[in-house]
RNA sequence: GCCAAGGUAGCUUAGAGGCGAAGCGGUGGACUGCAGAUCCAUUACACGGGAGUUCAAAUCUCUCCCUUGGCUCCA
């Protein structure tokens, strides 16, 4: 299968260092708000990528991290008056519990910044002892000028790096030189060999990833905003920390989320959190939306477009529920057509998977299994179709739900309906024998209005 | 300025030299007491403009136009 890597800006067959375990580890949120709804996107994505690599039988580790330190958690919680470090925990459970409703269930591990000091102090510790990082009455800066592949990943060069500058500190030796640990004497700090302070933004990631994973691994991914500066920055410093090259085989990078055409920011006024979005639509159209689109392109989030998943969502469950309900009757039969069907099946299940193969392309996959329902529910129009093909496609659909993450079954609404509307359902439907048709469509139309949903035959 | 990603039918998205895609939506028909679902047909000889390469270009090259993002807060 191939995986493009944003490194080479190429698709390329996918291998792993140690024969089929892949090693992947996915940049995690920086707990100080709510989780939106690009975090959701990013997460679903590689959410699909972690299911469909087991579906493959590779072994997968998926960890990510926790930021759960930082100056905007600090800034934050100086403006609610807690603690910084209950801020973090508070915003990390919501994400967890946003991330659960989501049905990003993949991750392995979840490490924190703040439980892998001791790592990170090393690991600085070493960038100064090889001479790759040196010590300022403010910090402990990296070098840029140190490695002559610095921005590889970005396509950029130090001479553009070094312009632009916003105040860079004026005790670093070149302006793009990044902190790997700044010095601080306001709480939060911890004590170091260079004094109190705290960690850099980039440090935290590569002492996780060293400690779990060692120097290298097979994919690392995170939105398209983290390549740079975050990801060459992490380069920078696992590559000289440990003297391996490469550090990461695949770099992946999902696309961005915008809101109607805009870019999602707070002063735009549309931001979206994922409470909020599950406030109007349910978790499984949100995670059909986010599929419907190619993991590294750009999505545009508007009302129109959720409305457009969650019809085309239904289309699958419609079916998904014709076929369970053919296979509890009786009215099927044998045809001798079986050996038409299951050919359809299998190609389609190849279609499914090549398109997966290909770089997760979620949208053909999908296209695949459109297409496969027409044909079955053309069939069923057209003839008697045996249980067994039934059960295949059930299956298949499961199949399918299962690598994407989605329910293709939802539980038909007449069995959990409570006796008051059964009542009224068994009046409606005397009525319509008597041909009472006007008081049957009224009480229909009563029933919609309360959300309940009648179809004849 | 530098670095990226794009412009594909009414809308949302795939594809990436030669068999015209998927979903949503609209319209007409079949079915139904009606509606819904489903099926059939249609919308639909789609690929931002121009030039070039090629037997063949949505796909490659050049050029122009437009959109969006990044450039040390970012998933």
């Amino acid at each position: 299968m191939k995986v493009y890597n944003t490194m080479t800006r190429k698709k390329e067959e996918l291998k792993p260092m140690n024969k089929n375990r892949i090693k992947m580890f996915v940049c995690g949120p920086t707990v100080y708000d709510k989780s939106h709804i690009g975090h959701g996107r990013t997460y679903i994505a590689f959410d699909v990528i972690a299911r469909y690599l087991k579906y493959k039988g590779y072994s997968v580790f998926y960890l990510q991290n926790i930021t759960d330190i930082d100056d905007k958690i600090i800034k934050r919680a100086g403006e609610l008056g807690v603690e910084p470090l209950s801020l973090a925990k508070k915003f990390e459970e919501l994400y967890l519990h946003d991330m659960e409703l989501l049905g990003v269930t993949n991750v392995n591990y979840y490490a924190r910044a703040m439980e892998h000091l001791t790592e990170i102090i090393n690991q600085i510790q070493t960038l100064l002892d090889k001479e790759f990082a040196y010590e300022t009455p403010t910090g402990v800066y990296f070098d840029e000028s140190k490695l002559e592949d610095f921005g590889k990943l970005s396509n950029r060069n130090i001479e553009d790096l070094n312009i632009h500058r916003v105040n860079p500190d004026t005790t670093k030796r070149n302006p793009g030189d990044f902190a790997l640990w700044k010095k601080r004497d306001e709480e939060p700090a911890w004590n170091s060999p260079w004094g109190k302070g705290r960690p850099g933004w980039h440090i935290e990631d590569t002492a996780i990833t060293e400690t779990y994973f060692g120097g290298q691994f097979d994919i690392h991914g995170g939105g398209l905003d983290l390549i740079f500066p975050h990801h060459e920055a992490e380069i920078a410093q696992m590559e000289s920390a440990t003297g391996k090259k490469p550090m990461v085989k695949y770099w992946m990078h999902t696309g961005f989320l915008n809101v109607s055409g805009e870019k999602m920011s707070k002063s735009l006024g549309n931001f979206i959190t994922i409470k909020e979005l599950l406030k109007e639509y349910d978790p499984q159209v949100f995670r059909y939306f986010v599929l419907s689109t190619h993991y590294r392109s750009p999505i545009d989030f508007s009302d129109d477009a959720l409305m457009q998943s969650q019809n085309s969502l239904k289309r699958i469950h419609k079916v998904m529920e014709t076929v369970d309900q053919l296979l509890e009757s009786d009215i099927t039969g044998e045809n001798g057509n079986d050996e038409k069907y299951l050919k359809l099946l299998e190609d389609t299940r190849e279609e499914f998977l090549n398109a997966m193969d290909n770089d997760f392309n979620t949208p053909i996959a999908l296209s695949a299994l459109f297409n496969l329902i027409r044909d079955i529910n053309k069939g069923i129009s057209e003839e008697k179709i045996s249980k067994q093909v039934f059960k295949e496609v059930k299956n298949l659909l499961n199949e399918f739900g299962d690598i994407l993450g989605l329910t293709f079954l939802v539980e038909s609404s007449t069995s959990d309906s409570d006796e008051l509307v059964n009542i009224l359902v068994d009046v409606r439907e005397k009525l319509r024998e008597k041909k009472d048709y006007e008081l049957s469509d009224e009480i229909r139309s009563k029933l919609s209005d309360a959300g309940i949903n009648l179809e004849d035959k």
